[in-house]
DNA sequence: ATTTTCACTTTCAATTTGGAATCAAAAATA
DNA sequence: TATTTTTGATTCCAAATTGAAAGTGAAAAT
């Protein structure tokens, strides 16, 4: 499953070795809305990921150049999780999950999220660029 | 990792409950290219799935009605898979995760893969009419 | 000085996977 | 007609991955 044995020369399954799991995706996804995160941050979504599997993902985007970690301005224990402009172009993928999800999973899905689907109907190239600013 | 157990409301962790592992994709993937294909045509795309993992997924994505399986007009043993409207839907997003490919791992993707995606930058709407049709 | 918080790491049972072998029915071939 | 091959699976199982809980060590808060 590591980015440097690709099953094929398709781009798809290639996307697919790198990110196709439950939560790396997600990963992105917090990033993605808040902009930044810290370790604590990510183990608190809804999801509730293990810190263990937490911890392989954000190596593995570290890795990747998906996304970047700095140290906290002030408190020398936090990091701060940022995307990087790599991380950022799989806005559009993900987005695009979010209006199959709209449309399929309707009785589902949070009334928050559907606002922000019937937003991307709207609009998707400014709400693209504000997710990826 | 069945679809009545999701995570929480949000759709982007929905769809991955669903779709989120390194094969559902390719599957719907291989019918967008082609159409319709039989357990065979699955088997013999370059990435090789097991037939116990194509078994699994062609019965998962057909439970979902992304999907469905037909008789072969002539041949009682073969079957032909193809993709509802539902499963025709998972394009928008597939494509875009050929154009991060295609961005982020040009050297390794095919230089048809890279001319598929050359046509998909230059129209979009196109592309995507067509593998939906 | 002690307790709490944060970012992990360790451990390990349970689940999922990949790969090979096997199966039954239908079709093709001899 | 008999036998071989093809197709669409299913079975088996070792290896890999996961989820959940507990532990660690350093820094921050009390």
């Amino acid at each position: 499953m590591s980015e440097d044995s690709f099953r094929s020369t398709c781009p798809i399954s290639s996307c697919l070795d790198l990110y196709g799991d439950k939560w790396t995706l997600l990963v992105v996804r917090d990033l993605l809305y808040h902009g930044s995160r810290t370790f604590k941050d990510f183990l608190e979504s809804d999801e509730h990921i293990s810190s263990a599997r937490l911890a392989e993902r954000l190596k593995k985007l570290e890795r990747l150049e998906a996304l970047t970690k700095e140290n906290h301005p002030t408190n020398k224990k936090v990091f701060i999780y940022k995307l990087t402009q790599k991380g950022k172009d799989l806005a559009p993928a993900i987005v695009e999950l979010i209006a199959w999800g709209n449309k399929y999973l309707v009785e589902h899905v949070s009334e928050e999220s559907k606002a922000f689907a019937k937003n991307l109907e709207l609009n998707k190239e400014g709400v693209l660029k504000e997710l990826m600013k």
